[in-house]
DNA sequence: GCCGTTTTCGGCCCGACTGTTTTCAGTCG
């Protein structure tokens, strides 16, 4: 992929960033989130594009042709230039803590003048989050833990040792009374080359056995969420295992969602609102009266959505959609 | 800001969990 395009990419995502970040319309910032990810998939050159050209990319109009247009002759566009002018780079890594978002993280550099984690550290200590509205003593603690595990910064890990780790947690999961189906998802299912944490999807009535034999594994050093349909704990070694659990019924609708990227489900539901549908990890259901349509079988999803089935290693939204829908 | 298998205007994916908020916003995937 051209370097033009990533570059490109990069600053539409951090544009995106500080736009969600300094409130506004939240659908002005996905959008430039999209057409980041549809240039950083482009397979040609966006340097040598013409705006007629650039417009023709899925999700670039004409503003964003031009704001493409500007980053290749200057390296940036005026927009973005002047909200960092807003924002300092700090205030974004704030976001990068696990549990702290844009809007909280934008909080407490305007409210408190913190500026980067290391800041945050300090203003913790301090006690200074004490006085913030909406900050209490548990957030506290858990941005702390946040830091820490930013600090020691292994985020992404290889897929074999992420397979490790789900099988030991399949193993345990299944021998749990009521666990009628498991299978590991997410990037895992996908095959992609690092994952950032391990998604395991099971099937049961009850839940709450396959949840606490989650918890009790010994590998699993911290609980970070614990309800009935899922769980997430974090391993010794630092990686993040989320365990969901579904009615058997609706299996493969909880499959497709539970093994697409992000991205990828999003487009998909999508193509289902158009289409007047609902579609989640329960089900395809219409969306006026919602009845259930579909939710047994990945392929009786995507055939419901005039698809033929997507094989889990292309579902990252870079043209397997419409490569797949009837011309 | 982008887009169209009713649309060139009015929507824009959907649900789970947490904390502090007593009804929901923020965050995550």
């Amino acid at each position: 992929m051209p370097d033009a395009n990533d570059c490109a990419a990069a600053l539409l995502d951090e544009y995106t960033e500080l736009l969600v970040m300094s409130g506004g319309d939240p659908f002005r910032g996905r959008v430039y989130g999209k057409a980041a990810r549809a240039i950083a998939a482009y397979p040609h050159d966006v340097a040598g594009l013409s705006a007629a050209e650039l417009v023709r990319i899925p999700g670039v109009g004409k503003s964003i042709a031009a704001k493409v247009a500007e980053i290749t002759a200057t390296g940036s566009f005026a927009e973005l230039e002047e909200l960092r002018t807003d924002i300092p780079d700090g205030v974004r890594r704030l976001t990068r803590i696990p549990a702290l978002g844009p809007r909280r993280a934008l909080q407490l550099y305007r409210e408190l003048g913190v500026a980067s984690p290391e800041q945050l550290r300090e203003a913790i200590a301090a006690g200074r989050l004490n006085s913030l509205k909406g900050f209490g003593a548990k957030s506290a603690e858990k941005l702390l833990r946040g830091i820490e595990l930013l600090e020691s910064a292994g985020s992404r890990v290889l897929l074999n040792v992420a397979a490790q780790t789900a099988a030991a947690v399949i193993d345990a999961v299944k021998a749990a009374p009521g666990c009628l189906r498991i299978e590991a998802a997410g990037s895992l299912r996908r095959a992609a080359e690092s994952v950032g944490d391990v998604d395991v999807l099971a099937a049961a009535a009850d839940s709450a056995p396959l949840m606490a034999a989650l918890t009790a594994m010994p590998e699993a050093v911290e609980v970070i969420a614990a309800g009935p349909a899922k769980t997430s704990v974090r391993t010794r070694a630092g990686l993040q295992v989320d365990l969901r659990v579904v009615p058997l019924d609706c299996w493969g609708a909880a499959l497709q969602y539970f093994t697409g990227s992000q991205q990828h489900n999003v487009r998909i539901r999508e193509l289902a609102v158009r289409r007047k549908l609902k579609l989640s990890e329960y089900g395809l259901f219409d969306a006026e009266t919602g009845e259930l349509i579909v939710s047994r079988t990945e392929e009786e999803v995507y055939r419901r959505l005039g698809l033929a089935r997507i094989p889990p290693v292309l579902r990252e939204d870079t043209g397997e959609i419409a490569a797949r829908q009837p011309r």
